[in-house]
DNA sequence: TTCGCATTTCGTATAAATACGAAACAAAGA
DNA sequence: TCTTTGTTTCGTATTTATACGAAATGCGAA
């Protein structure tokens, strides 16, 4: 009965993106990046957050959910990385997305009348 | 009393990611990039996509707010259009961010106990 | 088996996002 | 001035996100 309005670019993006939209998340990538070599757990980025162990873990499972990041059970921690097939992914739909955008016009929304 | 703990960029990135992450706006974003060198006007959007009209003016208003488009009054209409400066910040942010993932390093998460 | 530890899940509260239809708005034209 | 027209704002309902503390989980070590 549903008609399907979106590509499935526009809801990967879209996925990808929502999953970014939150500073603690980007917060959490980047942590993720710059630890590559060595193992991240949860608890090491809970004592440079203001926020609550539970709410970090909701966090991680939510870009967990997204497929930005990955555990691996390394008792009794667990070790988070990036998930870098996906991130891959993600770089390359948002690329392509903002490849689109055309710098040479500049005609468009010039007048004075700019909400 | 509350410390600063997250970074401009994270700050800046997680609102553009936030304001694309749902298909509809991603659509709306696409549909404007492509059709950049006439007029888009939110009836025109509103025939390709099923939700009512206030709900994509809602839409419309968020990634206005968040500085990825801009609107220009021609009455009756509105004529929307990419803003161009704020989408070559989001594309600089989000290319920053990706291009710190260490795609040469496969050490890490490859056990078999994954999440 | 029991304890201790890191982490998650549960329960819950509050805020924000998403959606719709009705009403308001602003400007052009009759 | 009144009407028409495209769009937004308002009012509202529902869902989802965000947050916390308490309790549960899973596993290694004692």
């Amino acid at each position: 009965m549903s008609e399907e309005y979106y590509t499935e670019s526009q809801k990967k993006m879209a996925r990808y993106a929502k999953a970014l939209g939150h500073p603690v998340r980007v917060f959490i990538m980047e942590y993720l990046m710059k630890n590559a070599s060595r193992c991240c757990y949860s608890g090491d980025m809970a004592e440079e957050l203001p926020i609550a162990r539970s709410t970090l873990s909701q966090h991680l499972s939510e870009l967990k959910d997204a497929g930005l990041i990955q555990g691996e059970i390394n008792a009794p921690y667990i070790k988070y990385c990036i998930n870098k097939e996906n991130c891959a992914e993600a770089e390359r739909l948002l690329g392509q997305f903002f490849k689109n955008i055309d710098f040479s016009n500049t005609t468009t929304c010039n007048s004075s009348k700019i909400l």
